[in-house]
DNA sequence: TGTACATCAGTGAACGCGCGTTCACTGATGTAC
DNA sequence: TGTACATCAGTGAACGCGCGTTCACTGATGTAC
């Protein structure tokens, strides 16, 4: 398949790496459900059993995938949360935004990653630590919002959860109902209403104190 | 199976009810994606091949199944509605908490419907009606809430999206990221913290025209 | 009330399929001396 | 520098499995006269 490295070798060298990417790959035709690991060593160029001397079984697998899934998203977060205004509420903006364009982009990899075929658990510390992280970010703008004066002081844990909501919610019914969110719909201006909105819920009153 | 119904005729009389029953039951043991049409036939205890009496194929099961789901979401959606205030802000509360309830408690079912098995298309018209229906309910309580001046005037369309959204995240969450969302968090709560937090971002601000 | 016949709603055997995984294997590589 | 040997990373055949669906069938029911 991938003759850019030359002579394929018998032994590979880089086939762990290289099976994660076709299989990632995979999903832009097929959804996680019916990945199969004899399609994704065929797409490689390897034979079916290669796969079993870098993943102990397909769930091992999926798993990895999520992972790196959860390390993309994170990278693309924080990549936009930095170039963006310091102002939390800028931050929220860029934060949704980039939030649902990974979604939009990689939709079968975002649905495996909130699917229930891969659950992050105590077998998967790695998966567990990077899954936890997006919500993280939302607690972290918003704790900074507040500390700052910028929005009313109130539990942090249920207010990051509704925001994390939201947003997950658009990113979600985009994808999954579309003919009711995808059709008539600009994506831009609904996560502004959105953020908006959920900002404006959670500003002081203008001329309180 | 069901003997309730005394002697199993040869002629069944109701097998198409009975299989969508069971096949919806077999939900509770397994997620939508692993539903094997013979293991249904074989939990109502009838051939493997009589559901093609009454359905089609899989995906004509699949969809009748999500259609029963969508029909009796809308049925608890809009008694609870009934039986709620009628300001818009109690309103939107209700239906919140009737949604996510609705979702927690028939988890498989609730994603089969938000899920790529179906998908509301133009060969399954009543489907695709009752698809609709849930955002219509949204839509009428914000239309009715800016109608009487208990919310500002603005976009009906892109508000109504944000809210179900936030919603649909809410439920959507609570089954996919279960160790963040299930754990710590009490759900009645969380709901209302979303939804406040929501209409305090859509009211008037106080003292202004 | 009885009979002939069409239609309906089941049955059971069989099809072909692709899958995940195991197994014994073999070719390539690295290391100790 | 050469050799013996352990280990690593592939191969290819084979396993058993359950699935969706088709097919020719048969038992039960309804209807016309």
């Amino acid at each position: 398949m991938s003759d850019s490295a030359g002579q394929r070798a018998y032994h590979h060298g880089n086939l762990r790496a290289e099976i994660l990417d076709a299989a990632i790959r995979e999903l832009d035709t097929v959804p996680a459900e019916q990945l199969s690991l004899r399609a994704i060593a065929r797409a490689v160029g390897v034979s079916q059993t290669a796969p079993y001397r870098h993943f102990a079984d397909k769930e091992n697998l999926l798993a990895a995938m999520a992972t790196r899934g959860y390390g993309q998203l994170l990278d693309t977060l924080r990549r936009e949360l930095a170039d963006a205004d310091s102002s939390a509420a800028a931050q929220l903006h860029a934060l949704a935004r980039a939030y649902v364009s990974y979604a939009a982009e990689h939709e079968s990899l975002f649905k495996l990653m909130f699917g229930p075929l891969v659950q992050p658990g105590e077998d998967l510390p790695e998966l567990r630590e990077v899954s936890r992280e997006t919500l993280t970010l939302v607690k972290g703008i918003l704790q900074r919002g507040m500390d700052s004066g910028e929005f009313r002081a109130q539990d942090v844990v249920y207010l990051a959860n509704a925001a994390w909501a939201g947003i997950h919610g658009v990113a979600t019914l985009r994808i999954d109902a579309p003919a009711l969110f995808k059709r008539y719909v600009d994506l831009e201006r609904q996560i502004r209403v959105a953020v908006d909105t959920f900002i404006a819920g959670i500003s002081p009153a203008p001329g309180a104190p």
